[in-house]
DNA sequence: CTATGTAAACAAC
DNA sequence: GTTGTTTACATAG
């Protein structure tokens, strides 16, 4: 009651202490995977290999060297199987041990080393005992896997995992952030607990998952495309409650008392999307919360299914359909906005046999479970623990990505810090990083169309912005931070649209579709998927001009968000979710140069596209945000689209091997979703001509490569997994070029984060030869790797 | 301020 | 009574 937080305890942020997990048992399991026999107690081996590191002496064959023109940085290679978390921790304790003088940052290659193990590695985030200072950028030599990996995929046997791995470092770390990010333990009580319900609804939805599933895999090493950046703090943190409280976990009676850490707008994304047709009655949703979340049944008041009620009517995301003779009324959720989330996907058993085994985890794995998959896919390095329990939705978080460009110059690490907001945080380092020759900037906001949240589209240090982050954060750049949260992001990815809806009549598009509900928002949304066309509702938005439109927005916005304020109406669906991260791809180079304040609109060009919105559980969770309009192709301020989809879609970009990236990807489908929402939209229309990324380099690189080759190039069409055919995955084609952008981690032990940033290698010329996809070649630029 | 939760008034069935 | 929509208010962050 009014007692209780009022938020869902999804949102709140864990911390986790990594490390300790690992060392239990858990890990035991993945542990195998390395190699060497590096590791097993974590911290004992950490120290040993500190011990090591310290003397140069590295476990396997891993090679230490210094940064040709970074101070207090050294390039690690490590060969991929390597035990990424013990070599960070070691890392961290050596840059620890050197104090301010010593190296402090340490970029970590991945040298082909030996494929043949699996990933193993998984980084867990020690760091964050560390106090000092300590960067680790990961980066892949040898091979990177991305697109090809991800062409591999099909392939039988090893290949799936190698993939991965041959990132292993990076990806390792990935993964590990992936988890944590989204963990959520809440659930791994429930389902023990009783949620009887829960594991056959699991089942059921994993049929419905399971083609998923395939998709999403590519999304993930799509999604790795793209660098984000979060803390690993945030990653790593584990969930707050799984671990804590193993034992009460399956105590059914927590369950039942407890009452579930997700707000009503996730629940009601469950239980619509835990069915086929992604649709449902609201008695329906009453019932299907009180089959799985018992603390509804029994101890909610009653006044819960008024706040369903309630929620339904306020999220935008929640479109209301009328079957066809109009006398049922289905909810659904708006194919643009929906993330797909199932409980599933935020469930993770905790153990295997026995539920909470940990062995469970590979039962897991298999299961169908679309994101869960994938990330257990990538798990499977993963710190059991972190594995664990539920799945963690994804954060929404701001993410950034930020480009860096690594060798030449000077490398810029940036500090990851997750918590400062993405604006701020490109502001930070648009400035900063400037002025120091940066090599590191953050891209420009983008945005276009996003509206929304017009906020500023400066840097301001908003916060209010937090939406905005994302935004801000072009698309190179988008850290995540997990913010807390949210959870909800992640979750899942919706694919894009998802087709659902248009089972009843006749909602092809939504926003027409639904004849009765919300057309505000469901302008909004078309407006933000589709093209500019300018929609008479919104007025404000209109399709200005895009720098125009910036300034207008914003002061509309502003009005707006008054106005929204006072009353909660509904929430828009923004478009542009702020905090998810996504990548924007600016499609226009030029604007892309532009200072990351502001992104112009000029994207226009491709605007629509990226908009869509945010939310997700991200998304939703936070909920649409009410004044958002979409103008979608307006040229928003700021705000660059990350939209959860704008992950989704990233992902399929494929960052060369590895995957940092939490994000999830799809879920499966591919297959007809709307895609309406930008990302189609961006990938096909603009970007075919345009390459995606040219904010990315350019803002790397003062002097441009040729734009045509993005940063994302690493892969190559062809390697793009690209979920589906049709889709848009033209971005991929763009993306080819580029291949000098990498993801790396930064692991900043002064703040106890470890954050994924983008490194772009790129050399001007070298591109070609090193860069393949794969592989860079680090030892041209560093001797001394060689 | 925002996101969320809760309550309640109202309206339409 | 159910379903939906809106307002208003409370609370945590």
């Amino acid at each position: 009651m009014k007692t209780s937080p009022r938020r869902p305890l999804i949102l709140k942020r864990r911390r986790l202490p990594l490390p300790v997990q690992n060392a239990a048992g858990e890990t035991s399991k993945e542990e195998p995977k390395r190699p060497p026999a590096q590791q097993e107690s974590g911290q004992g081996q950490a120290s040993k290999e500190v011990a090591e590191l310290n003397s140069c002496r590295f476990p396997a064959g891993i090679k230490i060297i210094n940064h040709p023109t970074m101070p207090n940085t050294q390039v690690v290679a490590v060969p991929n199987n390597a035990n990424i978390q013990n070599i960070i921790t070691a890392l961290t304790a050596k840059g620890k041990e050197s104090g301010s003088n010593g190296p402090n940052k340490f970029i970590l290659i991945s040298c082909g080393g030996a494929p043949t193990h699996p990933p193993g590695p998984q980084p867990q985030a020690q760091t964050s005992s560390d106090s000092k200072r300590t960067e680790v950028i990961t980066e892949t030599l040898g091979p990177k896997p991305a697109a090809k990996d991800v062409n591999l995929r099909g392939q039988p046997g090893a290949l799936p995992g190698q993939r991965w791995e041959s990132c292993a470092g990076s990806e390792a770390a990935g993964c590990t952030l992936d988890n944590s990010l989204t963990n959520i333990q809440w659930l791994g009580k429930m389902s023990s607990d009783g949620l009887g319900s829960c594991t056959i609804k699991q089942e059921k939805e994993g049929k419905e998952n399971r083609h998923l599933e395939q998709s999403q895999v590519k999304g993930n090493i799509l999604a790795g495309r793209f660098l984000w950046l979060h803390s690993i703090s945030t990653e790593f943190s584990t969930p707050p409650s799984v671990e804590e409280h193993p034992g009460t976990s399956t105590s059914c009676q927590d369950s039942v008392s407890e009452r579930p850490p997700y707000s009503y707008m996730a629940m009601i994304q469950f239980a619509i999307n835990s069915t086929e047709r992604k649709r449902m009655t609201l008695k329906d949703i009453y019932t299907w919360i009180e089959d799985h979340f018992p603390y509804f049944k029994h101890m909610a008041k009653p006044g819960w299914k008024n706040s369903i009620r309630h929620n339904l009517s306020l999220h935008d995301m929640f479109v209301r359909e009328t079957s066809a003779n109009g006398k049922v009324s289905f909810w659904t959720i708006h194919p643009s906005a929906n993330r797909y989330l199932t409980l599933d996907q935020v469930f993770k058993p905790l153990d295997p046999g026995s539920p909470q085994s940990p062995e469970h985890l590979e039962s897991q794995q298999k299961r169908p479970n679309p994101e869960v998959r994938r990330n257990v896919t990538i798990r499977a390095e993963l710190p059991l623990g972190a594995r664990r329990k539920m799945k963690p939705l994804l954060p929404r978080v701001s993410s950034y990505l930020v480009p860096i460009q690594f060798p030449v110059n000077q490398p810029l690490v940036l500090q990851p810090s997750v918590k400062v907001p993405l604006p701020l945080a490109a502001s930070l380092m648009s400035s900063e990083l400037a002025r120091h020759s940066k090599q590191v900037r953050i891209a420009p906001k983008m945005l276009l169309a996003d509206e929304g949240v017009a906020p500023l589209p400066t840097a301001g240090p908003v916060k209010e912005e937090k939406p905005l982050l994302g935004e801000g954060l072009c698309p190179l750049l988008s850290v995540q931070s997990i913010k807390e949260e949210e959870v909800q992001p992640g979750e899942a990815m919706p694919h894009l649209g998802r087709p659902i809806k248009v089972e009843s009549p006749p909602l092809e598009e939504w926003p027409s579709p639904c004849p009765s509900v919300k057309e505000e928002l469901s302008q909004s949304w078309e407006d933000l998927s589709y093209s500019p066309t300018p929609r008479p509702k919104k007025s404000h938005s209109g399709l200005k001009s895009p720098a125009r439109c910036v300034s207008e927005m914003l002061v509309i916005k502003r009005r707006e968000r008054r106005e929204m304020s006072r009353s909660r109406r509904k929430q828009h669906l923004l478009p542009p979710c702020v905090d998810e991260p996504e990548l924007v791809f600016s499609e226009d180079p030029g604007t892309s140069r532009r200072a990351p304040e502001l992104a112009l609109p000029s994207e226009s060009s491709a605007p629509a596209s990226q908009l869509v919105y945010s939310q997700g559980e991200g998304g939703p969770f936070k909920t649409p945000i009410k004044e958002m309009l979409p103008i979608s192709s307006t040229p928003s301020k700021s705000v660059p689209p990350l939209t959860p989809e704008s992950w989704r879609l990233t992902p399929p970009a494929k960052i060369g091997g590895l995957n940092f990236s939490p994000v999830r990807t799809p879920q499966g489908p591919f297959g007809p979703l709307p895609d309406s929402l930008g990302l189609t939209d961006l990938s096909t229309t603009p970007l075919k001509n345009i390459p995606l990324f040219d904010s990315p380099r350019e803002l790397l690189n003062s002097e441009p490569f040729d734009l045509t080759s993005d940063p994302f190039s690493s892969c190559s069409p062809s390697d793009m997994e690209v979920p589906k055919p049709g889709s848009p995955e033209p971005q991929v084609a763009s993306l080819a070029a580029n291949r000098s952008l990498t993801e790396g981690l930064v692991l900043d032990t002064m703040n106890d984060s470890l954050s994924k940033i983008l490194l772009d290698i790129s050399f001007p010329g070298l591109e070609e030869d090193l860069l393949g996809p794969d592989n860079i070649n680090w030892a041209q630029f560093i001797p001394e790797l060689r």
